[in-house]
DNA sequence: GAGCCAAATGTTTACGTAAACATCATGGCC
DNA sequence: GGCCATGATGTTTACGTAAACATTTGGCTC
């Protein structure tokens, strides 16, 4: 775990207490009280005189008083904060789960600590989590790990983990959503449409949801015995949506594509325009995600719709779990449910001419 | 600050000390050398010998030791951590300001607290304060403060703050994106296609930056003599864009809006496609933000782009000034420039019937 | 009013780190 | 070879809080 550099005793220094805040001490001098009952009363105990009691809340608004977290946290051996690492935290997918959790961890009476990786290389995600070890955390939640493993992520040992859906599901306790379902979901519907088959705009590949749409997808159409297209690439980004998505456009054959996610369908929506292909007479289009543009995108675009809320909270659920009892649920991992949201970007399937 | 409930100092009791990680002292027993010593060593000085050094990093790594951050915390009086406040996490503005104010601030050695505020109102963002006042936090960063107002919220005295476009201008330093410019350059794009004059969707009440927009839009319709029509008002989202543009649809003297931002803008789209209404033959559409997807709406949405990246570097920048210099910088406010993006959501003005 | 119990409050201590100060060795110099 | 400067290491202490233990106060019983 301790290498040459990188050891994690090994920081810069920081400048010797720059503020002063007014201490305990201060208020119970103050209150001509000891700092004990300073504290009983800033723990709600109820073990303290009334008249006392009054003369110290007096003394802690007269000084501004706010208890000194970092003690606390020495005394307890605990910050009551959890750590999120997330890649992109402006993508959709990202920001919703990261909400929730946050939201969760709130209800829970816990703060969260965020670190954006910069890219989701191995290299980047162990850097931040290096970071956060050096915080103040109890607990990590890991919303996308995307490439990184087990094998090339250095977790703390002790530090309890949780992931959303990676390659540390196995490993690491999980939560994912439904990710086959629901491309499933997504393929069949359009399938029963009357689509001969569908076209795929996937996720990168070194992303385990990405791969589990791919699978369904494929899984789905070779069980309606359906030729399977050649998936096409894209990185969850509207652009390279669109990019695809102008090839797509060219191919008469193609009526019906799932997209790996809204974005993507985004794109591709937007390169169908501008051929002039018409959605739905001509291509359906299906998202994954639900975000909230979907329902406002032109065709409003069929999705598959993840419980983003629940999967935060069942993240937090799962990690403090951990953190309070210290059990050790590797291995334990929870499916979260998908819903397919039928709008008007998928359609019967053209007449063949 | 301090009243009958909601007392800073009241918390509820936490567990003591659930795990026990290796300390220095241990470390020290291990390596055979004094706690100094390994402290030396953790913090990287270069007064010891490197044959102790090598020592001491082998018993780090037998025991898998890892600084204590709430010790060194208590020690220096800061946990190079910083907090913020955030109103919706998962709208655009907000997670991409957010995400640039955590790369900023990693940049500089600090990691970010987050803290959701479940509304706008005054009350949930003084609780969000209260609650990360008792986080370890050696600054803050208010995002979006809505109707908040720095009497309506107690901040904790001595803690410096940064604010991001907010009724806090003026009182507290402050960083907001040129409202006022973009909005007129949004305007005067239309006008100078030929619209006689502009609609306006605009932001909640509440809210400072959409009054800013809506004060610049009737201003430069004013000063090129057009009638000014009633705002209409949304709340940022899609769904209200979409019902609001329901009845913009059905008039047809309106030919040109311009909306508070983008998502609002994607739902006015979406209700004036399905209203038969042509963009931008029939009418022209505006938004604000620069939302990635605003390149992939259909048609292509023109907007004013926010530089979220500098916005969030320069809150960051702002804040440690604060912070590492004990300098009072209220009432600086930074304005980052905005930028118009014409694509293809808007033309020129229909011939009059 | 002595005795006793419980409530209220005070005193001591430990949490892990690192600055400040103290000590000890080593080596160069005359 | 003694002296001092220097570098390496050890010892003491403080940071703010809260548990554990100790003491005082007040009220009640008989």
């Amino acid at each position: 775990m301790v290498e040459t550099n990188g050891v994690p005793g090994v920081q810069t220094r920081g400048r010797a207490r720059p503020r002063t805040a007014p201490s305990m001490a201060e208020v119970a001098a103050l209150a001509g009280v000891s700092s004990q009952t300073v504290s009983r009363v800033s723990m709600g105990l109820d073990n303290v005189k009334p008249a006392t009691r009054d003369r110290v809340l007096a003394a802690m608004a007269e000084l501004g008083y706010a208890p000194n977290t970092a003690a606390r946290a020495l005394r307890y051996g605990s910050f009551r904060t959890l750590g999120v690492i997330a890649h992109q935290l402006a993508r959709t997918g990202e920001s919703r789960t990261v909400e929730a959790v946050v939201e969760a961890a709130r209800a829970e009476g816990y703060t969260v600590t965020i670190v954006d990786v910069e890219s989701p290389s191995p290299d980047d995600v162990s850097a931040a989590v290096t970071r956060l070890s050096h915080q103040a955390i109890d607990g990590l939640v890991i919303v996308r790990a995307e490439s990184a493993t087990p094998d090339t992520l250095a977790l703390p040992a002790q530090l309890p983990v949780v992931v959303s859906d990676s390659r540390f599901v196995g490993t690491h306790p999980a939560v994912r959503a439904d990710q086959t379902e629901g491309a499933r979901l997504a393929v069949q519907h359009l399938l029963d449409l009357g689509h001969r088959t569908v076209h795929h705009v996937a996720g990168p590949d070194d992303s385990l949801p990405a791969r589990s749409r791919i699978d369904a997808w494929r899984a789905t159409l070779e069980a309606g015995g359906r030729a399977v297209p050649e998936p096409l690439h894209g990185d969850w980004t509207a652009r390279t949506g669109y990019a695809v998505g102008r090839e797509l456009a060219t191919d008469p054959d193609v009526t019906a594509v799932f997209c790996a996610n809204d974005e993507t369908a985004a794109g591709v929506l937007h390169a169908l325009h501008e051929a002039g292909r018409r959605v739905p007479d001509d291509v359906s289009v299906v998202g994954f995600d639900g975000i909230t543009l979907a329902e406002h995108l032109w065709p409003p675009l069929t999705t598959v719709e993840q419980d983003f809320a629940r999967i935060g909270s069942s993240l937090v659920d799962l990690l403090l779990r951990q953190v309070r009892d210290e059990v050790d649920l590797s291995g334990t991992h929870e499916t979260v449910p998908v819903r397919l949201v039928v709008r008007e970007s998928t359609g019967p399937a053209p007449r063949r001419p």
